[in-house]
DNA sequence: CATAAGTGTTGATTATATTAAACAGCAGGA
DNA sequence: TCCTGCTGTTTAATATAATCAACACTTATG
């Protein structure tokens, strides 16, 4: 039995926060061929997909031997957590990157300088997260507050938000993020 | 800079000894597109190239990952083994890092206080080793135990495991891990 | 309410993969 | 020599992938 390609592009597109457009940019693909791979209405060639996981990026061989079709387990180490984060933000996602899940639960360990600005995962919906170690300024909507152990916030995603660890140590947390109610 | 799909499917096609037409027959595909894809002529599509591999038998993740398998060293020296750890493991690889291989032996240090840090996406398969020196905690699927030199385990790669040198010494061990055997 | 920018989807057109069938070549045998 | 059966290749017709441009929808802004 074959992969289910579609499923698979849509994973690893979402699990980069990407949109199809972006994605298409990147990849220097039309968005509409991408929409039409994650309906399965098409193949695409091996050459297309190569192209299109290129914008992610990933391999061919990482993208066939990615099983999202695996049982998903119920626990979690902390090694196992695949890490997206980049730019001093380690950004870890508790279980697997299976689109259909309601919500999204992320381990963040932000080093001292780490920004978020550039990559906020910002799909719409809400997020929200409780500060664990360390101390972390966090912009909402232009309201700035820094936060510290114990502290927590709860915003719309479609506002803008920044993450940045202004001070000397890391700071831990844990956020979760989930799409709007009625979907 | 993608692989090279023709000159792969011929190779693996060679390797089991089949003609284009026998290839074709088995796979569902006419001979005449397996000659276009072998000579680049025509990218084929993913449900196309999925068919085709299916009569060989192969799965296209193998497909994507085979590229290194070109000339493999025999012999290894110590400082030639690449090492993959971190977080005070030492994790040395035996032979090139990359599959077409059936199986990956390690050699690994663990510091006290060492923790394992499991690959983001663990393939499917098995895993085993044996302790050389020092002592280390094993938890597997939520069970713990503490192996000393010469102890050894076993288990499926799928489920959650963790490695940490609980001890005061290093902690040495030689370890493998292979994918599930092919029906 | 109107506008703008964002999302994913879709129909018609174009480009390309795939088929079906014929081609040229090579080997061994009557 | 002409078979018979195999190899891989090629051409024209057809099926399908990929594009382009528009659509409907949501969210934010004036």
């Amino acid at each position: 039995m074959s992969i289910d390609v579609g499923a698979h592009l849509k994973a690893v597109r979402l699990m980069y926060g990407l949109s199809q457009r972006e994605l298409a940019k990147r990849a220097g693909v039309t968005n509409g061929l991408i929409s039409l791979i994650e309906q399965n209405r098409v193949s695409p060639s091996v050459s297309s997909l190569t192209k299109v996981l290129a914008g992610v990026p990933m391999t061919m061989a990482d993208f066939f031997t990615l099983d999202l079709a695996a049982k998903r387990p119920v626990f979690f180490q902390r090694d196992e957590l695949p890490d997206l984060g980049a730019n001093g933000v380690q950004q870890r996602l508790v279980g697997s990157p299976l689109p259909l899940r309601s919500m999204s639960i992320w381990h963040e360990t932000y080093a001292p300088g780490a920004d978020s600005a550039e990559r906020v995962v910002a799909p719409p919906g809400e997020r929200g997260g409780v500060i664990v170690r360390g101390r972390i300024e966090l912009n909402v909507g232009g309201e700035t507050r820094v936060l510290g152990a114990g502290d927590a916030y709860y915003f719309r995603n479609s506002l803008p938000h920044r993450l940045r660890n202004v001070g000397r140590e890391e700071c831990e947390m844990v956020s979760a993020s989930a799409p709007p109610p009625n979907p």
